[in-house]
DNA sequence: CGACCTATTGATCGGACTCAAGGTTGGTGG
DNA sequence: CCACCAACCTTGAGTCCGATCAATAGGTCG
């Protein structure tokens, strides 16, 4: 059962209110002014808070600002009740952050409206984060409730591509963003001497090159089929729509860019200092995580030895021998163009030196 | 001039509100229907919108949708103007990504408060767009008229940092972000032979650390002072709450974290298969770039030979050995400690092979 | 089944790391 | 103010990792 806190000065209206909710099988918190209403969403974190802005003690901006400061309650979703005098307030209170208003006096249906839907967005939200970073569709699938992202889901053109197939180069404009909908493809930069560096792996779920499309709008790598795929192209400006317009995408996706810059400042410091063969086990581990099968997890990745190099960063042969090496000393198995992992913790033990 | 676009299908109504902002001095747009209007937005581009919800031929949704898969007009702030009658409908268009809203009828102190609010919000979004990643904080400077910002810059707490204090260490829990108010901070990673890259350099207006922040409250990374420094301790609540609070300010960092992937996807390359050479070069550049003096840009930057091979990611015989060719080619000059770039081009040529 | 691509192994070479030793610089305390 | 110490810079020699070139074996696809 949800916890909503209603804070409220006025007795009747705070009892009437409280009812409406109760009937609707909310477990409500009642206080009758801000400083008290602060205490209680200290100690008993709600799921979201209904508050008054006129109060007595500490108003309703006060217990805003109070409730922002502290990490637990920041994130709860929080909704004005205003008397229809204060309808200049509420504009301050919402640039103030507050999730959403209601103008007193309102209707049960609107009380009820507004809080599921917080809510379901709330919960939408928090989720999401849980998740890692690749599968920023796995978040896109959860949302399909969301107003905002239905138009994304509609009307989408699909196409097939190639294994070996470009999907766009280095320097394209991108007018529309691959979403993978099946299949595997890479994304990597070249180097004024034509090598190639896999920047990353991506698979079902995966939006590609948005970084680019955030940037300038063009892309800053080249992404290329690894297999037969199917991708849908999705319009840049819905995608861009979502992400300007919703709040709640933005912070999912500024958490999703700064794992990735975490990451990648691993990555930096694994290639500044680490030998061919602590980085081939690092890969390794990396391509089974994003590739293996789920149901026969072990059962191996096919990769050619020239892609898994250039993620590695190594010449080929550098990464043949070091993968011989690594089949005498039983840490892996192949057969022909499928590597299978047998000893991960040997592996882990390797990358981590 | 600013230009408002004004979208009302009532005449008399349309006639007051254009006339109430031409005593204003606004250029006005003016449109009878929702059709018309966004003809006119794409024209025009103007710097504001105000529609009206009920409108014969397409709705006020209808219009906002429509601007809002066009880039040009996306980011243009839109205002809802909407009857008494239509309160439920206005909920539906703030979450459709409308900026404000005005009920009819509205007073003009009402009307012209909401409009400059936004586009002075708006003006300061986009121009913030146009710097490079590092200085956040030039944009927070540039933000300090928004009310959200007020209170970070108020009461900071400063304190010294002596040469080669540390700040943070990697790991630490950050319940506060340092803030460089003057003076010199690097951050780095040590693998686990001990050994030091450096991931940033950071100057006056930067803040240090909040990657960690956003990825789960830890450093990811540690931060030391390069030399005597002052830094501002910012609440980490107070940084969380503008960011969450704040599509603007969520927007923006967007940018930044994505400019900030690039750039360290770019690094990778290089590392992955440059030579020594090509890198010290580069890095050279960059230290330079950061660091120089403005009004005598070429005096010098004054690094030690460790820190800069912690950079370069080399060990520091490697580093010392380049830097004597790159003097005897006439590319650099050093005295005791300090190094002054000769000749940037030769540099430039240098790293980009 | 044959042409072509990919994987593997061998031999060689060079760049960069390590260890070692001597020269400089800068700061501190007498 | 100077001497001395410690930290830092620089150079040399030796070694090793990994790149390159070359040649062969194994798979794959038309």
């Amino acid at each position: 059962m949800k916890t909503i806190l209603l804070i409220e000065d006025d007795a009747d209206m705070r009892e009437n209110t409280a009812e409406m909710l109760e009937l609707a099988d909310y477990r409500v918190l009642k206080a009758e002014n801000g400083k008290r209403g602060v205490e209680l969403a200290r100690k008993e974190t709600p799921d979201l808070v209904l508050c008054d802005i006129m109060m007595p003690e500490l108003d309703g901006y006060g217990v805003l600002h109070m409730l922002g400061r502290n990490p637990a309650t920041a994130e709860v979703p929080f909704i004005f009740l205003s008397a229809k005098a204060e309808r200049g307030d509420v504009r301050k209170g919402m640039e103030m952050g507050a999730d959403d208003y209601l103008t007193k006096p309102f209707e049960e249906s609107e009380l009820l409206n507004a809080i599921e839907g917080r809510l379901k967005r709330s919960e939408l939200f928090r989720r999401g984060f849980d998740h890692g970073f690749e599968g920023l569709t796995k978040f896109m699938e959860q949302a399909r409730g969301l107003e905002a992202l239905k138009n994304i889901g509609r009307d989408r053109r699909t196409r097939k591509a190639e294994k070996k197939e470009t999907l766009f180069h280095e320097g394209d404009e991108l007018r529309n963003i691959p979403f993978v909908v099946s299949g595997k493809v890479r994304t990597f930069k070249i180097n004024s001497e034509g090598k190639e560096f896999v920047t990353g792996l991506h698979g079902t779920g995966d939006f590609i090159g948005y970084m680019g499309l955030l940037e300038n709008g063009h892309a800053t790598e080249t992404a290329e089929a690894l297999e037969e795929c199917e991708v849908a192209l999705i319009p840049r400006e819905d995608l861009l729509a979502l992400l300007y317009k919703d709040r709640d995408v933005s912070i999912r996706f500024i958490k999703m860019l700064a794992h990735d810059v975490k990451e990648k400042e691993q990555h930096l410091l694994q290639l500044a200092y680490a030998s061919v063969r602590q980085r081939v086990a690092q890969a390794l581990l990396r391509v089974h995580e994003r590739y293996a099968q789920e149901k026969d997890r072990d059962l191996g990745v096919r990769i050619s030895r020239e892609d898994l190099a250039a993620i590695v960063g190594t010449a080929t042969e550098s990464l043949i021998r070091c993968l011989t090496d690594l089949k005498e000393e039983g840490a892996i198995e192949t057969q022909g163009r499928d590597i299978r992992i047998k000893d991960r913790n040997r592996l882990e033990d390797l990358a981590s030196t």
